[in-house]
DNA sequence: ACGCGTTAATGGTGTCACCAATGGGTGAGG
DNA sequence: CCTCACCCATTGGTGACACCATTAACGCGT
């Protein structure tokens, strides 16, 4: 709660390493990272272990802190992708997103045409509605639209009844968050997206998989779209 | 490797919380740990920041170190994974493995087929046909069929060009692993599973995605059907 | 000049003692 | 019985230290 991180320096090696900006090979001693950020060899430690666990770089006595290729990266986890899209080759990192979404979400929301609880059911065509609204106003790049955009995908991943799911969900929001914020995100959005939004809200809220699996594909497959 | 590993802590207070033994809002404190496994405070430190990363717990001044539930925890990391399907739980989690395997895999077999390379594809369709004999002669439940199921696999999700699926790579070499060390791999596979795969690594080596990603399911779908 | 064994410098690993900050439990007071 | 202020256990963070693996430099012999 205390959002007196320990650890601005993770973040700011982090950044620096996903970013390219400290390449592999690249070679970090304790003492030099406890005088750039004015901390602590223990709290420099615990940051590089967090490093070190995130597969950015591994330690050994006599070496120093070694940067790690980009291939022994843990690149699943939130953190890692979110530095990425920060940085540079935040393309192609949001075309790999992409492409998890377009394997995970469909199934994702077949899942949920079984499991979702009707409050969710009620919730997810609230949302549908409203994004159509929202859209067919002009404001699909607006921070509303957004927020539903991403709720109503958050709901679908998390309803799947799959822990697994549920953790990409995170992902999910960051991606979409992400495109929006990168200006790829139309004002006017394309009539077949809301099409296939409500679509996947009303699947799912009569129980419907296929229909469900199917829409979310049109949804993802023009997201892929629009990405070349 | 550097498996000289410091941390058995972290092992075996990751597998203590995954398994159940101790159970959310359990407390542990740092000097408690230092004594159990007669380590110093920094290393315990460093083991709950790690444990903290993972999501499965959370510490704070005057609070101890307290196990967060389950939906905290990060069910993404390759860790996490490995201790939850050693602990009870286990076919609940390859459950939600599998269903992730579903959703991930054939995509990834469509891309393959796109970006492999040719020496890849010779080993592929080699693979393919090793496993069909090692299946049809009856060890189907032995050591060099897992070995080479693993490896079609790893070689199918390395190469599909994307490094979220690569990631993901450890993931289903575990969870194969894992379905054939917990007895639940038949000595005489299916024929069709066999099919399926040289299929799979038939298609990929023409660079027929549709058909790679159609045959790709239809393993998955099988190994669904196995778990129930 | 080259190869190889020996030695020294380097920098992580782990421990300890110490102080600061924090927040939940406790008990006094209303 | 409820409120609120205080206390202190426990984490957060620092600095100094000993230890030791690894690397690089050195020196010796051929």
């Amino acid at each position: 709660m205390p959002p007196v991180l320990h650890s601005p320096v993770l973040e700011a090696l982090g950044r620096r390493i996903t970013g390219g900006e400290l390449s592999a090979g690249a070679v970090l001693t304790l003492d030099g990272i406890g005088a750039e950020f004015e901390v602590s060899r223990t709290v420099a430690r615990e940051a590089m272990r967090l490093l070190e666990a995130l597969g950015l770089v591994r330690s050994g006595p006599r070496v120093g802190i070694v940067v790690l290729p980009h291939d022994a990266w843990n690149v699943l986890d939130p953190r890692v992708i979110e530095w990425r899209l920060a940085g540079p080759g935040r393309a192609s990192q949001l075309r790999s997103l992409t492409e998890l979404r377009q394997a995970v979400e469909p199934l994702a929301a077949a899942c949920a045409a079984r499991g979702a609880s009707a409050a969710v059911r009620d919730e997810l065509v609230a949302t549908a509605r409203r994004l159509r609204e929202l859209g067919e106003a002009g404001h699909g790049d607006g921070e509303e639209f957004l927020a539903l955009d991403i709720r109503l995908h958050e709901l679908l991943m998390r309803s799947s009844g799959n822990e697994l799911f549920s953790a990409l969900a995170d992902v999910v929001a960051v991606v979409i968050s992400g495109r929006t914020h990168l200006g790829l995100m139309p004002a006017h959005p394309e009539p077949e997206a809301l099409d296939a939004h409500e679509a996947v809200a009303l699947a799912v809220a009569r129980g419907d998989g296929a229909a469900a699996e199917e829409a979310m594909a049109r949804i993802v497959r023009e997201v892929r779209g629009a990405l070349g």
